[in-house]
DNA sequence: TCCTCCATGTACCATATGGTACGTGTACCA
DNA sequence: TGGTACACGTACCATATGGTACATGGAGGA
């Protein structure tokens, strides 16, 4: 059998693994072969060896990322408690190099850089669609829905690039807390059962 | 006189323009002197007299879009209205690339890159303190006036990063909108003036 | 035992990069 | 008129980069 250059083996996946290590403390952007493969402790060739080309090593990493936000993330939230739940576990410091990983290929899929193709529809879309379901589902007037879907991700996003800045998780989730109080007043009933 | 490397000089402040520019296309992260000097017109040695390093014209840039970012959005909002004034004010295509290169340059930051000091200070600080002052005085208890300046700068910041990613201008805005009027409805009164 | 395929290392190449040396034209001032 | 300081270009340098050529070792099958 004849094995393409991106085909997956363990020494691959090894590879990947310490290169998502380098790119949650280093960053990916200015990412070298001959950098990350010294600090593995192998040599430049190998890694394009199993990726192809660096780029090839910045898909396989861009797609590893995504896919470890989306396991970290699993179900969407079904209730105000359950997004409450869910920045407790966002908040917590040992995820902080992940997000602003994530955040770093955010902007880089902006900026439409090769090797993001795809990220930023996952990012937004992959997210607000499953929440208007469920609030749909819920009763909510559809319009109702795509907005507070995209209220909610907007509000956990802003709030998780302002505690990467200030690292102040006592004062971001009070802020979350505070959209958690609004939102369940009696009064949002308009917006939430019209 | 004795003009230091990086004084300022009308060639200078041409040059740095055609950077900005130029960063607003391309990005900032991957700047290299002599791409830069092609498009603008002159030699990357050129640059370097003016800017002193790479490095040096990298924080002359930053500078300048941080003087641009508080320039574009003014005085704090002091009123709901004024929010979504300004928002709209956010939303318009016009500033895109502004913005792209705003959320680039605060993953930057987050890494700790050379030429971002004192960047996420200002990014986030800059703007929560004096909303969160606004409200004071306008009668607001203190933890919630931090809490509210908090949510308001995330929700903004977290639909600029939906807004990029989607171009949905529309989407965005009743998204907004939602978020005014679960903060407007009465019963909200006990937050705004507890 | 020999042959084939995969993983890996070493050495190399062309290119792009930041930075420097040096020369030059020009405007202004004594 | 001579000199000085600035703005700029050309040519160069050492280095780092992605990528390639080639050799080697080892495992498994015929």
């Amino acid at each position: 059998m004849v094995r393409s250059a991106v085909a997956s083996s363990q020494a691959r996946d090894r590879l990947l693994d310490a290169a998502v290590e380098h790119a949650l403390e280093q960053g990916i952007v200015d990412l070298s072969l001959r950098e990350i493969a010294a600090t593995i402790g192998t040599s430049h060739r190998m890694l394009i060896y199993h990726f192809g080309s660096r780029e090839g090593l910045l898909v396989a990493v861009v797609r590893e990322v995504e896919r470890r936000e989306r396991e970290r993330l699993g179900a969407a939230p079904v209730s105000v408690a359950d997004a409450r739940r869910r920045w407790d576990r966002l908040a917590d410091p040992s995820l902080r190099a992940q997000e602003r990983l994530f955040f770093e290929i955010y902007a880089h899929a902006l900026l439409g850089r090769p090797g993001t193709e795809g990220f930023l529809d996952e990012a937004v879309d992959g997210w607000i669609s499953p929440v208007r379901a469920l609030l749909i589902d819920a009763g909510i007037d559809e319009e109702d829905a795509e907005g507070l879907a995209r209220l909610g991700l907007a509000v956990t996003r802003g709030l998780l690039l302002d505690l990467l800045a200030t690292g102040d998780t006592a004062g971001t989730t009070r802020a979350f807390d505070l959209f958690t109080e609004l939102f369940d007043q009696p009064s949002a009933h308009d917006i939430r059962h019209e």
